[in-house]
DNA sequence: GTCCAGGCAAGCA
DNA sequence: TGCTTGCATGGA
């Protein structure tokens, strides 16, 4: 990206560190970026596309050449409105060692405002599977069924594939749960408006009726689609990250979601995120018992 | 060959 | 209600 023109995409929109941005994009909360370059990542969602990187004053910059959305939507998508020092500061870090932790290994990450359609199709696709997988699965979805280059499928599209299509296209049982939604989706072009004015447990019990969505995946689309951020999606990482962490280790996943609940409060999925990418990463094990 | 991955739903006691 | 199992596929 030499000599390419960079514009700073919102004021609010600032990466403490590389590793921030990286986290952000490639952690795992969507599967829809990649590293174009050092340093450089290309990313698409809805009808957008943009390549992005952090300034040297930590500010997220765009390429206009390489990117065909307007700075407003690269901001939306950015959740610039959120001001998540003030999310942050909400958290018992100064209480919770291992939050602390997880939170020095995050720290500087941002929640996505992802369409909640794709971030639904997504989720869809990533049970039992790892994030290079569900990424490769929803890159084939928009190449082989997309209405242009690297846009994914409407949901009527979906309705109207053969499931054996979508199996053929390495989804696996997951198919069926993706096709029958399609079907129900399709069926209420407005649920998208409707569900973004639900509050959390609303939102969560109505995401929870569609086929092949149970809370993790609810919880998921809560949190990165609609913003809702009291969400805390309960996965094998976090599962593991509790019961190794926090001495719940024969809790059920509902368990572990009202100690979230109670313990996190309203930013919870904040915490979620620091916790996930933490535990995954290796940014949980303490200084002195790392092999080294 | 074996194990496991950002789960969910159905079957069973 | 709570526990176990099957489901597809690819990578380590």
């Amino acid at each position: 990206m030499k000599g390419a023109s960079w514009r700073t995409v919102h004021p609010r929109i600032n990466f403490a560190t590389e590793a921030a941005l990286r986290l952000t994009l490639l952690g795992g909360q969507c599967f829809r970026w990649t590293e174009f370059a050092p340093r450089v990542y290309q990313g698409h969602w809805a009808e957008c596309g943009a390549t992005v990187r952090r300034g040297n004053d930590g500010a997220l910059e765009y390429s206009p050449p390489a990117t065909n959305a307007p700075e407003s939507r690269i901001a939306a998508y950015f959740a610039a409105e959120t001001d998540f020092a003030a999310l942050d500061d909400r958290l018992p870090w100064r209480s919770d060692p291992v939050l602390a932790r997880a939170r020095g290994f995050a720290r500087g990450l941002r929640l996505l405002r992802q369409p909640v359609g794709e971030a639904l199709l997504c989720y869809l696709c990533s049970s039992t599977k790892r994030i290079e997988q569900i990424r490769q699965i929803t890159d084939s979805l928009a190449k082989t069924l997309g209405p242009a280059a690297f846009v994914l499928p409407t949901w009527k599209t979906l309705a109207s594939v053969p499931e054996a299509d979508l199996r053929a296209l390495g989804l696996g049982y997951r198919a069926r749960y993706v096709h029958e939604t399609a079907i129900r989706l399709a069926d209420s072009p407005n649920w998208e408006p409707a569900l973004s004015q639900q509050s959390y447990p609303e939102a969560r019990a109505w995401l929870m009726r569609l086929p092949g969505v149970g809370p993790k995946i609810a919880d998921c689309v809560c949190l990165f689609g609609l913003g809702l951020y009291e969400s805390f999606p309960v996965d094998t990482w976090i599962l593991q990250a509790m019961g190794k962490h926090y001495g719940l280790g024969k809790w059920h996943p509902d368990q572990i979601t009202c100690f979230a609940r109670v313990h996190f409060g309203s930013a919870a999925g904040l915490a979620q995120q620091y916790l996930f990418e933490a535990i995954r990463l290796g940014g949980l094990r303490k200084p002195n018992s790392a092999s080294r």
